[in-house]
RNA sequence: GGCCUGGUAGCCAAGCGGGAAGGCAGCGGUCUGCAAAACCGCUAUUCGCCGGUUCAAAUCCGGCCCAGGCCUCCA
């Protein structure tokens, strides 16, 4: 039985999709206007943990994320370039999904784009002006949220006390009340983007192409719905408002926002400028792997305090981890092991539990590594098996599908290099301890690492 | 000002009423021809501080301190 902890009732609830066995999952996606640092990564690492989680507990997952194309930031950023937007946003449409790739995030059954969806959110808007919860206001169209008494439901805000920022946009005076929210932005010529549409010649405000994306791809009602804290207000309060006005529906079951990444206590953003990008850790050398583990190891709802000094250490214990699944090729006993099921059974059942609990991450690792302590007890003792091996190395596969952590090298060596290794276990029969270390350090240098243990010699890549 | 989160060993991090998981790092040992890997042991009489409740609190209650987030675009 899985649970969440449900961002609108602040509580852990009992999981249950709408349909069974079928679960329809919203998460929000990326603005394309520039490198997504860590900290966008952390809430996707989670996303991609929960996407993986329950296609492994048997759900049939459809997972939508948007792209966000159409905003002031992607307009001024491909205006100052010269270029299209569409031509700016595909660069970093690109560069964002070869990232995904780098930290092995599993591609969203859709990843629509809102530039490409303006007729589903301008029939979402004629029916909120329809239905009266939204006006006109000098060519451009808001919410009223007086008319949607349930407003703030999701994040607990009270309306009344909400201070209204400094910053006011132009048009933002000529809202009924400061607190309602754009749906239809009136054209601004120097822009240059804009649609000619029923409800006139504009754009789209950020908040109506979630609800318009998501309703599209999962339907007016659906399971699950996801973001980073931040989204809470008002993002997702407005989707909510939004949707359910024009529905007349509860829009979403479950929400769930993953806490902020910080850097030296710190959140990680954009204006703050104290953010790594993917790119730039790499570029330094670090493993995507270890990153991924690293935004995987703590629970999402906890605050994760980045340090390059936390990403060596997650890239330890990826290459001990990877060293171990690797160690397994290597056994010589025909007799097998049947204490070995039993404590991968054992492993597999905490994992479960576990991730089941509002995705716990941490016990569940440390059930596996404690499996993993067991298996190198039997492995020294030489009570381990080739059957033994098969049945770690499939079950360590099978929870790979959801942590997605073991590095599979294609791992062969020259005939040259063999010969070499066969050399030196002869020298070593023979007690040529000088020639076998020679031949050691050879390989060393090659990046050839050997190891000797009761089931002969093997050797890995460094 | 309102709402919210976190403070557990050198570092990361579970536990949330009754034995302080796990990972990383370090030290000592076993094994080994030597290594490597692995294993064993050690590394928090104590969980930000002060009170309270309880037979019993890291866990509940009250207060305080520190750090951070949201209330404006933000994962």
């Amino acid at each position: 039985m899985i649970k969440f902890y449900n961002t609108l009732t602040k509580r852990k609830e009992e999981f249950s999709p709408i349909e069974e066995k079928i679960v329809k999952l919203y998460t929000c996606g990326p603005t394309v206007y520039d490198l997504a640092h860590i900290g966008n990564f952390r809430a996707y690492v989670f996303e991609d943990l929960l996407y993986r989680y329950l296609e492994f507990r048997g759900y049939k997952v459809i997972r939508v994320m948007n792209i966000t194309d159409v905003d002031d930031k992607t307009i001024n950023g491909a205006k100052s370039k010269g270029i299209s937007l569409r031509e700016y946003t595909d660069r970093y449409i690109k560069i964002f999904i070869e990232d995904m790739e780098r930290l092995r995030l599993k591609k969203p059954d859709y990843m629509p784009r809102a530039t490409e969806h303006i007729n589903e959110m301008v029939e979402i808007i004629k029916k909120l002006l329809k239905k009266g919860y939204a006006y006109y206001k000098d060519g451009s169209i808001y919410f009223s949220i007086s008319k949607f008494p349930s407003y703030g439901k999701l994040s607990g805000i009270d309306l009344s006390s909400i201070k209204v920022g400094a910053r006011v946009d132009k048009d933002e005076y000529e809202k009924e009340d400061v607190k309602d929210f754009v749906l239809w932005k009136k054209v601004k010529e120097e822009e240059g983007v804009w649609w000619d549409t029923e409800i006139g010649r504009g754009r789209p405000g950020w908040h109506i192409e979630c609800s318009a994306m998501s309703m599209k791809y999962l339907g007016e009602s659906f399971d699950i719905h996801t973001g980073g804290v931040d989204n809470i207000f008002p993002h997702h309060e407005n989707e909510i408002a939004q949707s359910e006005a024009a529905t007349g529906k509860k829009f979403v079951n479950y929400w769930l926002h993953c806490a902020h990444l910080l850097v030296n206590g710190e959140k990680m953003s954009k204006s703050k400028g104290n953010f790594y990008t993917l790119r730039d850790l790499l570029n330094k050398g670090y493993n995507p792997i270890a990153i991924r583990y690293l935004l995987l190891s703590t629970h999402y709802r906890d605050p994760l305090n980045f340090t390059e000094n936390s990403l060596k250490q997650a890239e330890n214990t990826v290459k001990n981890y990877n060293e171990f699944y690797r160690g397994l090729n290597i056994c010589g006993y025909e007799k097998y092991n049947p204490e070995i099921k039993k404590e991968i059974e054992k492993a597999k059942e905490g994992f479960i539990e576990y991730l089941d609990d509002d995705l716990n991450i941490s016990p569940a690792l440390s059930s596996i590594f404690s499996l993993i302590k067991k298996v190198n007890i039997f492995f020294s003792k030489g009570e381990f098996g080739r059957d033994n091996v098969k049945e770690v190395r499939e079950f360590i596969e099978d929870i790979d599908k959801v942590l997605c952590i073991i590095e599979k090298k294609e791992e062969s060596l020259s005939e040259d290099i063999l010969n070499l290794i066969k050399e030196r276990e002869k020298a070593r029969k023979e007690k040529d301890y000088k020639k076998a270390d020679e031949i050691r350090n050879v390989l060393k240098e090659k990046g050839i690492m050997l190891e000797d243990t009761p089931y002969g010699t093997r050797w890995k890549k460094n």
